[in-house]
DNA sequence: ACGGATTTCCGTACAGTGCACGGAAAGGCT
DNA sequence: AGCCTTTCCGTGCACTGTACGGAAATCCGT
C-alpha cells in the first residue's frame, strides 16, 4: 500500500475528539447500561472509541466521573412551569426525582456515597429551600425539613431499587415477601398486609405523612 | 534445623481455626478501619492470619461477607427495656439507629445497595412494626410509615457521614458552607441560616416532622 | 517559514482486585 | 489399613485504576 495522502488519513485531529460533555454522557449511559459495579474507565472509553488514557485529559479520577454524571441526572428533574400551593409543588417534584432515580437506577447508591455539590444539585435543594420559605418555614426547621425530604426519597428509591434488582419475577418476590412474613406473628402479619408490591402508593403515602407534619408545623407557627 | 516433633508444631489444625463468626467479626473490624474502599478479601484474611481462599470454605462471595458485617452491626441495635409510648420508643430507636451508622460509617452506604433480609434486621423491623400497630396504624399507611422512618435515618446518616468524611475540618465546613450559600440569594440565605453543622439537632427535628405526621394521622382515624 | 511550546491522544506497565481450580494434609469412618 | 470428608491455601487469570512517558498535531512568536 502506498504511502500517499489519498490514503492516508488525517491522523491527528485538528480539535479535540472528547470533551467532557462527551464522557459524562457516555458515562451516564453506561452506567444505566451496567450499574456502578460495571463501570469501568476501559468500557468507559471504548464506549467513546478512545484510549483509556485519553479520559484523563478531561477528569481527574473516576470518582470524578462519577461526581459528574450524578450531577447531570439530576438535572434531568424539570423545574415546574409555574409553582402553585407549596404541598402540589413538592409532591410533583418529589415524584420526578423518584421517576429520575427510577431510570437511573445506580443514582441512589451513588449519592449515599458523596456529598451532593455540584450545580444541577444545589440548584434543585434551592428549589426546595425557597418553596418551603414561601410556605412559612425558616431557620432550623426549614433545613430540617428540606433534609428530610431529600433523606426519605433517597432512602426509598434506593430500598425501591434494591428490591427490583434482587426479585425481578412475581414468584420470586411472594416467596421472600412469605419468608419475611413467616418472622412476624398472626396478628402482626395480618395489620401489615399490602397486597403487592405497591410502591407507587407507598411512596406517595410516605410523602404525605411528612408534609402533613410539615404543614403541622406551619399551622403552629401561625397561631 | 533437624525434623523432629519438638519443632514441627503441630502443622495442621484438628479443628476448623476460621468460622463465620470470625469472618464477620474481622470484615467489621476492617470495615470500620478502611471503608467500603479499602475492604477487601486478601486484607480480611490477612487479619485472620488465614490465606485468602480459606474464607471460601464459610462463605460464597464477598458480596457474602458484606451482607452479614451489615446485619451483624445491625444487631448491635439494642433492643428496649421497656416500651414506653410509642413515640419515645422510635425516638430512641431511631437515635440509636444513628449512632451505629455513625460507629460504622459505611453501613449507609452498604444498605443502599442491598436489601435488609438479614434476621437482626427483619427483627429490627417487625419491633417497628409492632409499635406503631401498637399506636394504632395499619394496612398500607402502616407499611408506609415504618418505610418512612427507615428511609429517613438511612438518608440523613447517609449524608452526614458523606460530610463528615469530605470536610473534617471546621474551616473546610465554613469554606463550603459559604460556597453553597452563595449560591442562594440574600432573603433565602437569611432564612435557611444555621449557625453551624448541628447535626443532632437537624435530626430530631426531621423525625419529630415524620412523627408529627404519623401523630395527624392517628388522631384523624380516632374520630 | 521555522522552531519551540502546548495540547491531545494513548500504549505500556504496575500494583492491586475477586475468585476458579486443584492439590495437600488431617481426622474420622468402616 | 483404606477411604472420605473437611479444612486450608498456592497459583493463576481476567480485570481494575491510573502513573509515566512518548508521539503527533496545532498554535504562537519571531
Amino acid at each position: 500500500m502506498p504511502e500517499t495522502i489519498w490514503f492516508r488519513e488525517d491522523a491527528r485531529p485538528r480539535r479535540p475528539r472528547l470533551s467532557r460533555e462527551r464522557i459524562v454522557e457516555a458515562a451516564v449511559a453506561l452506567l444505566d447500561a451496567e450499574g456502578v459495579a460495571g463501570f469501568s474507565m476501559r468500557a468507559l472509553a471504548a464506549r467513546l472509541g478512545a484510549g483509556t488514557m485519553s479520559l484523563y485529559e478531561y477528569v481527574q479520577s473516576k470518582e470524578d466521573v462519577l461526581d459528574l454524571a450524578l450531577d447531570e441526572v439530576i438535572g434531568e428533574i424539570e423545574a415546574p412551569g409555574e409553582a402553585g400551593p407549596w404541598r402540589d409543588f413538592l409532591t410533583a417534584q418529589l415524584t420526578q426525582s423518584r421517576a429520575v432515580m427510577r431510570r437511573h437506577p445506580w443514582v441512589p447508591a451513588l449519592t449515599a456515597t458523596r456529598p451532593l455539590l455540584g450545580p444541577q444539585a444545589v440548584a434543585r435543594s434551592r428549589l426546595f429551600y425557597s418553596a418551603l420559605a414561601g410556605a412559612g418555614l425558616e431557620g432550623p426547621v426549614l433545613t430540617a425539613a428540606v433534609g428530610t425530604l431529600t433523606s426519605y426519597v433517597n432512602g426509598f428509591v434506593a430500598a425501591e431499587n434494591t428490591w427490583w434488582q434482587k426479585v425481578r419475577t412475581p414468584a420470586a418476590d411472594a416467596e421472600i415477601r412469605a419468608k419475611v412474613a413467616g418472622h412476624l406473628d398472626g396478628e402482626l402479619a395480618r395489620l401489615s398486609q399490602v397486597e403487592d408490591a405497591d410502591f407507587d402508593g407507598q411512596f406517595l403515602l410516605g410523602l404525605g405523612l411528612i408534609l402533613d407534619g410539615i404543614e403541622a408545623r406551619l399551622a403552629g407557627a401561625g397561631r
